[in-house]
DNA sequence: ATAGGGTTAG
């Protein structure tokens, strides 16, 4: 009989002569090489134009990702139905091929020979949510209600995760509201739409009434809500959602693992991450990249990193290029130039690392930011598509060695390439400056910044260049920018402080009382800030205003402190 | 009697 392997099969071959015989043997093979010698052989035999074969045959090569084979089979075939466009609809969307699979139905529906059915719209509808389509969607949309799927459940949930995806959540509650049963799907759809568009406590309430309706949560529904739990940073609900899913009988699901792995390390609690991840379940490469991203974050505890990098080398672990480059950024943020090297080394060893575009810029990072510019630069020349990041960390390695020109040089090379700078590169230009004192250049570069990039400036930006200019003794000029960007951007007290000691240093009394009594009024509780505003009266002879201001800081009471000294003096 | 809807780490 047929029942065997695809050996058997090639014994068989000669008297494989009527077509539900290559249908049986259809249904039990799965393997590349069956395929294909079924399908030369139902030819041969005659069978080409069997519709039910090539259906099968067409889905098989579909389902393999062979979606050019089954294309071909499509485009021979005699006759179609509804399920010979379906299948091949499916086999795009199944592949990723969302514009083949949206281009094949609007052809159907243009030939008019078949009629979608709920399988069809099924696909479609999620090849438009895949490419956000929201305008061929909604014209899809209007075939669907004027037809006979419009109470389909699997069509339904398609259109709701059409306008999730689209930020169309009014339309989706409308349609939701107006479903008459919802399952599983529909309630998932719902509640990830909504942790996705940052509304967690919507998503959390939605939870609520599916539980309510008596819909039990699976794993879809989790790994939503503990997104939502980490969008609003609430540890106590990814514990109760860990011990809700224990009780439904997910604890030892590997997905599920790592969202509450994620969840625990992005809301703090690295010990109940450890915990999950020292459980029963197989080291697992998500998960410890999940928990060594949060030890990397928290300078403490980057040993605690390295020693699970270790045991992960040691147990042959699985390795790929984004825990290689989580591991570089911790080098680089304890400047570990060594270990750093170290772990270059690894990745250029083993094979299952490829160098993509985001290892190569950690590559550059770590070596620009710990002074080996050289190598820097080596690791930024051997790349093939470089993008802004690959370039900004270059510039911030040029000036932080003090190389401005350098640094300029190429960010005027990376505009050249076309490449946009952004928020970052500017700011690694501005801070090189800043720190060699070429205010000109500096304040040329900020302009270019705002009015040809169309970047604002953030508090970073605008503390770098009052800096700059105050020290530069343009004392004016950052003042007045400063009080340009009031109520858009707030300046940190270090920033004024900055700005206190260069007018005291450049002798500008007017804008040294300013900047005291904001200090003043942004951390009341300093006694330094009372005695900083007070010094600056005592120079303008303002004793009157000196002397109160003294009384005012006894009455705050903040400070009942010794006062400093210093062995400098 | 072959087809359909909801995921993830830099």
């Amino acid at each position: 009989m047929l029942a065997a392997s695809g050996e058997n099969l090639v014994v068989l071959k000669p008297y494989l002569l009527d077509p539900s015989l290559y249908l049986k043997a259809l249904k039990l093979c799965s393997y590349e090489k069956l395929v294909l010698l079924i399908h030369g052989n139902s030819v041969t035999n005659g069978f080409g134009s069997n519709l039910e074969l090539n259906n099968r045959l067409m889905n098989l090569y579909a389902k393999l990702g062979d979606v050019k084979h089954a294309r071909k089979l499509f485009d021979r075939m005699p006759k179609r139905d509804v399920c010979s466009w379906t299948i091949m609809i499916s086999g795009y969307s199944h592949s990723g091929c969302h514009r083949n699979a949206l281009l094949l139905f609007k052809q159907m529906h243009r030939e008019d020979v078949v009629r979608a059915n709920k399988c069809t719209y099924g696909s479609v509808l999620k090849s438009c949510k895949e490419l956000r389509c929201l305008k061929e969607g909604m014209q899809i949309h209007g075939c669907v209600e004027k037809g006979k799927f419009v109470g389909n459940l699997v069509v339904r949930s398609a259109l709701l995760g059409l306008y999730a995806k689209c930020g169309k959540m009014d339309d989706v509650c409308l349609l939701f509201d107006s479903m008459k049963q919802r399952d599983l799907v529909s309630w998932n759809v719902m509640i990830d739409g909504y942790s996705s568009k940052s509304c967690a406590d919507t998503s959390f309430r939605l939870f609520q009434s599916m539980l309510a309706e008596g819909k039990k949560p699976d794993c879809y529904t989790f790994g939503s809500l503990l997104r939502a739990s980490v969008e609003v940073k609430r540890l106590e609900m990814v514990s109760a959602l860990h011990g809700f899913a224990i009780k439904l009988g997910f604890g030892r699901t590997i997905t599920l693992i790592r969202s509450l792995i994620d969840a625990y390390v992005k809301c703090g609690s690295l010990a109940n991450a450890r915990k999950l991840y020292q459980g029963p379940m197989k080291r697992d490469l998500i998960s410890c990249t999940a928990l060594i991203t949060g030890f990397a974050q928290q300078t403490v505890f980057t040993s605690d990193a390295f020693d699970i990098f270790k045991e992960m080398i040691l147990m042959e672990t699985k390795m790929d290029e984004v825990i290689v480059s989580s591991m570089l950024k911790i080098c680089t943020n304890i400047s570990s130039l060594t270990i750093g090297r170290q772990i270059h080394g690894f990745a250029l060893k083993s094979s299952q690392i490829s160098f993509d575009v985001a290892l190569r810029n950690s590559l550059i990072d770590m070596y620009a930011k710990s002074g080996e510019i050289d190598n820097a630069v080596l690791a930024f020349e051997e790349m093939g598509e470089k993008d802004v990041r690959s370039w900004t960390s270059l510039i911030a390695g040029y000036g932080k060695h003090g190389d401005v020109e350098k640094a300029i040089d190429l960010y005027n090379k990376m505009e050249h390439e076309g490449i946009k700078p952004n928020d970052i590169t500017f700011l690694s230009l501005l801070s090189a400056c800043s720190h060699t004192g070429q205010t000109e250049i500096g304040w040329k570069i900020f302009n270019t910044m705002i009015n040809k990039h169309g970047i604002k400036a953030r508090e970073e930006h605008l503390s770098c260049i009052v800096d700059m200019l105050s020290r530069g003794g343009y004392l004016e000029e950052a003042y007045e920018l400063i009080t340009s960007q009031m109520g858009l951007i707030s300046l940190s007290s270090s920033t004024w402080g900055a700005f206190l000691d260069a007018c005291r240093r450049h002798g500008n009394v007017q804008l040294s009382e300013v900047a005291a009594a904001q200090l003043l009024s942004m951390e009341p509780k300093k006694p330094v800030n009372y005695i900083n505003l007070a010094s600056v009266y005592a120079a303008t002879g303002a004793w009157d205003n000196a002397l109160k201001t003294r009384k005012l800081m006894k009455e705050s009471g903040s400070c009942n402190k010794v006062p400093g000294y210093s062995f400098m003096y």
